[in-house]
DNA sequence: GCCGTTTTCGGCCCGACTGTTTTCAGTCG
């Protein structure tokens, strides 16, 4: 686990100790949002930690939790953790994960019951002496027992690429039913997230009971949870199709399969931009804009941005007129903000933008330069492929298959490739408009070393450098095993750096930084792989890598034609990490790109 | 515990739904 994510971890569950034993809610809070702060700061900050200053100036950041941030790089320990700790049972930190059990019923249960975990909890639930207590009647114990049952076979969280098929499929469901004249799906998948809790899809409609009987009625639908005249929530079957990498990580209940949540929010038109913006996020962006809202006079709810006054009543409920409410962009306008994109909408400074950015779009990718075919683990024919990048409108197109290293991809040795070339320049005969480059997935050997001599490497098109295996090993030797790469003269592209998996492997941990500089000087791409599994670099890596002054590609590593269509899923990683158009390489034009390449492979 | 274009003290976003209540507390997003 890296730096960031370590100290966010512990932060986090300081706040969770703290709440548990009653403190000061806005200290609870505080460390919460600290906690957010690191795990989504671009940063590595352990290389702030002799600077005290420059970690209090980062947003959320004090000097009290600068110290403890200082504490835990020098010694490994955070002494306020230890010592909540040793006052919170650790099971209790499980019993607040269940879904509907917040820290005020689990403090009442650790205090009036004595209960530190969920075996504790299933007892007094099957003896019905939890019955007994305050607020707990059948209905809300019997949710508490769902919840836990759920708990126990979740997964966490859902990967973009398996939500955003189900949310698209809702939303036009939604939209054929009659009387609904808007409908979409906003939450951390509009923002474009690479795992998402819940799907939330917003509608807006004359007839809420007809659209709430439509999707709790619609086919998939497990169970209802809740439904209300303005709010329903569901339980949504999922069929999931992991392609290569075999299911595995990913298990539902055993007689309904794989589920997610979704949540329907019935709106009016007329407010229909103040609700997809609350209901987009995220939550730090929100309040951050209700703050900004205060300040200039004004209050901002999910109906509207309305002036403010001292009444107890909302001001929708008076007939107050909104100052705006009707589309995203006015609401902004009114709070002095240009619009800002749905994926950068964070807290992590998109609200100090004077000017709506223009961020990278799946329209500007001109170019895919790392796609397999049937010669390693591809299942497309070298011509399948090439067809597949011409019907998306693109001008060049990369075959890279593995290297002799990855033998169960089938990796190709030199004498193979020889051969490939063969075919590739006989196809190259008969192909019009398409710039075909004959490259190379070249595995990074575990100490750096490229699986093909230079020699190799110079003769090749073009270079993905990648590693897949020892993907355990240490920070520093990850670190100097991707420089390494980088510094090879016949490399353009990093691929998938770090190799992590989400929900499945955490891949390399290198201090990103250096990858960055490294990077930048030997003018290599680091590239965002597609792949809804991969992500890889993520969101807060592309934003370091931005700021870093790096090039970015933005590739679907191509095994099957349907990988095409991840595309998608990069460009939205390449948004959430401000990536404009003219830093990632897939955008450029034919020529641009080729003498890019080609300096590195002089003919 | 953090923060400051009214502030270094006194604030800290806002509403829907549920279940157990008879006016509201807790949770969620």
């Amino acid at each position: 686990m890296s730096f960031n994510s370590d100290v966010a971890k512990r932060l986090e569950e300081i706040s969770e100790m703290l709440e548990l034993l009653g403190e000061n809610p806005f200290k609870v809070n505080a460390h919460a949002r600290a906690a957010r702060a690191v795990e989504g700061s671009s940063q590595d900050l352990r290389g702030l930690t002799d600077h005290r200053a420059a970690l209090v100036a980062i947003e959320g950041i004090g000097p009290k939790i600068a110290d403890k941030i200082i504490e835990f790089a020098k010694t490994g320990r955070m002494t306020e953790h230890d010592e909540l700790s040793a006052q919170v049972p650790a099971g209790l930190m499980v019993v607040l994960a269940i879904p509907g059990l917040g820290p005020k019923t689990v403090r009442m249960l650790w205090q009036e019951r004595q209960i530190t975990d969920v075996a504790g909890l299933k007892r007094i639930i099957e003896d019905g002496s939890i019955l007994d207590l305050p607020r707990m009647g059948k209905k809300a114990v019997e949710k508490i027992a769902n919840a836990i049952r759920f708990a126990e076979q979740d997964t966490g969280r859902l990967h973009i690429g398996v939500a955003m098929p189900v949310a698209r499929a809702i939303v036009e469901h939604m939209r054929r039913v009659p009387g609904v004249t808007e409908a979409a799906y906003a939450g951390s998948l509009r923002r474009g997230k690479e795992s998402i809790g819940d799907i939330d899809i917003l509608v807006a409609t004359k007839d809420p009971a007809g659209a709430a009987a439509a999707f709790t009625g619609m086919p998939g639908v497990l169970a209802v949870l809740a439904s209300g005249e303005r709010k329903c929530s569901v339980r949504f079957a999922l069929e999931v199709d992991l392609g290569r990498w075999e299911m595995e990580g990913l298990k539902g209940d055993a007689e309904e399969g794989p589920s997610v949540q979704v949540d329907l929010r019935v709106v009016d038109e007329a407010s229909w931009g103040a609700a997809l913006m609350y209901f987009t996020g995220s939550k730090e962006h929100n309040v951050r804009l209700r703050e900004r809202a205060l300040k200039r006079g004004l209050t901002l709810n999910e109906y509207g941005l309305f002036p403010e006054d001292s009444e107890d009543t909302p001001p929708q409920q008076r007939g107050v007129k909104p100052v705006a409410s009707a589309a995203e962009a006015e609401i902004y306008g009114g709070l002095g903000l240009p619009s800002i994109p749905p994926e950068i909408r964070e807290d992590r400074g998109e609200l100090a933008l004077t000017e709506t950015p223009r961020l990278i779009e799946v329209g500007d990718i001109r170019a895919e330069l790392h796609a397999h075919t049937t010669e390693s683990d591809g299942s497309l024919a070298l011509e399948e492929l090439v067809a597949g990048a011409k019907a998306r409108g693109f001008h060049t197109i990369a075959v890279t298959d593995h290297s002799k290293s990855s033998a169960v991809a089938g990796g190709l040795d030199v004498k193979r490739l020889k051969k490939q070339r063969e075919a590739i320049d006989a196809l190259r005969e008969r192909t019009e408009g398409m710039t075909i480059l004959h490259g190379s997935e070249v595995d990074i050997l575990s100490d750096g070393r490229m699986d093909f001599d230079d020699e190799t490497l110079a003769w090749l098109d073009v270079v993905v450098a990648s590693p897949h295996a020892a993907l355990g090993q240490d920070p520093a030797t990850a670190t100097n095993r991707l420089l390494r790469a980088i510094e090879n003269p016949h490399v353009n592209i990093l691929g998938h750096p770090t190799g992590r998996l989400i929900n499945r492997r955490p891949g390399l941990e290198p201090a990103m930084e250096e990858v960055y500089a490294a990077a930048r000087e030997h003018d290599v791409a680091l590239e965002i792989n597609a792949h809804w599994l991969r992500l890889d670099l993520r969101d807060t890596h592309v934003r370091g890598a931005v700021e870093a002054g790096c090039l970015i590609a933005i590739d679907c590593d191509v095994h099957q034609g349907e990988d095409f269509d991840n595309l998608v899923y990069g460009v939205l990683t390449g948004r959430r990490g401000w990536l404009p158009p003219e830093r990632c390489v897939n955008t450029w034009d034919r020529a641009r790109l080729g003498a890019w390449i080609g300096r590195k492979h002089p003919r």
